[in-house]
DNA sequence: ATGGGTGCAAAGACTTTGCACAGTT
DNA sequence: AACTGTGCAAAGTCTTTGCACCCAT
């Protein structure tokens, strides 16, 4: 057994000291945020759960460190049918998305498709492929039967 | 061979008329020009395509009638990874979309499996599955050998 | 004639930016 | 000490809304 109170791949500390980014409390709480968040946070959201654990911190400042995180590929950004991003710390296996149109909940799923995928539409239109995004957008349960909101 | 100067589904007006929302010069243009387009337009340029052909339309008239056509099933939204939304016209057969993070190109290829996803995902996590896109984003040729675009 | 649709202007939501100061290296 | 990162405020981009007038039905 290793003894470590990390679990995680690496702490936000060392992602950032080998960017070669100065480590702010700023950003290793954002991070640290990010990592132990199981929904998909927008920039708010991500504000406000920030203000709750460090008085001092502006949204400009999670914006900026937002697009740092996605430019060192620390977590992903997420396009759901809404005018606003939605960010996920990059995760160990890929998945993809169901968003209800509902109530908003998010479920992730497999496929296991995305590999074959990118190499096939990327040989055939001579595209380098960096990213696939399969979004599925429909009703929950609850929502369908209950239409319990709004 | 049927007589006929109209390859379209249906005249815009015949559409407006079914859905008994008014036929305004303004929707008859827009729907016009969203179905004639081979891009995928944002609100924007469609506004400004618009302009070119009738001089008195609204920016917001645009975003009026885009969210209409959306609800009435005429057009789809598409979410690229920008900070606005892209429209086009319903089509026929489902395709999906490749776009180049370089010079912004769109091209659309087909992927068969998005009724069997949508058939199997929906069942697992019961959902009335309603939409499935699938987005891929890289880098075309051009871009890639010449970096000719910033 | 009636009531939905439009233009206009103002507001709203989300995001970016300039600048001076604070904090990491 | 040097210089990146932050807070703040202002501006920017995209979208929505209130209201009076217009026009399709």
């Amino acid at each position: 057994m290793v003894s470590s109170t990390r679990p995680k791949p690496a702490s936000a500390r060392q992602v950032l000291n080998n960017s070669s980014k100065r480590v702010t409390a700023q950003r290793a709480l954002l991070l640290d945020l990010i990592r132990h968040s199981d929904c998909h946070l927008d920039a708010d959201g991500l504000y406000r759960l920030a203000k709750e654990k460090h008085a001092r911190i502006n949204l400009s400042t999670v914006y900026r460190n937002l697009h740092l995180f996605k430019k060192l590929g620390l977590i992903e950004e997420r396009h759901f049918a809404e005018e606003h991003h939605h960010y996920e710390a990059k995760a160990a296996a890929e998945h993809q998305h169901l968003c209800c149109l509902g109530c908003g909940k998010v479920v992730e799923f497999d496929f296991p498709l995305t590999q074959k995928l990118k190499g096939e539409i990327g040989e055939e239109y001579d595209f380098d492929v960096a990213g696939v995004e399969v979004s599925l957008t429909g009703l929950c349960s609850n929502c369908r039967r209950g239409k319990k909101r709004k």
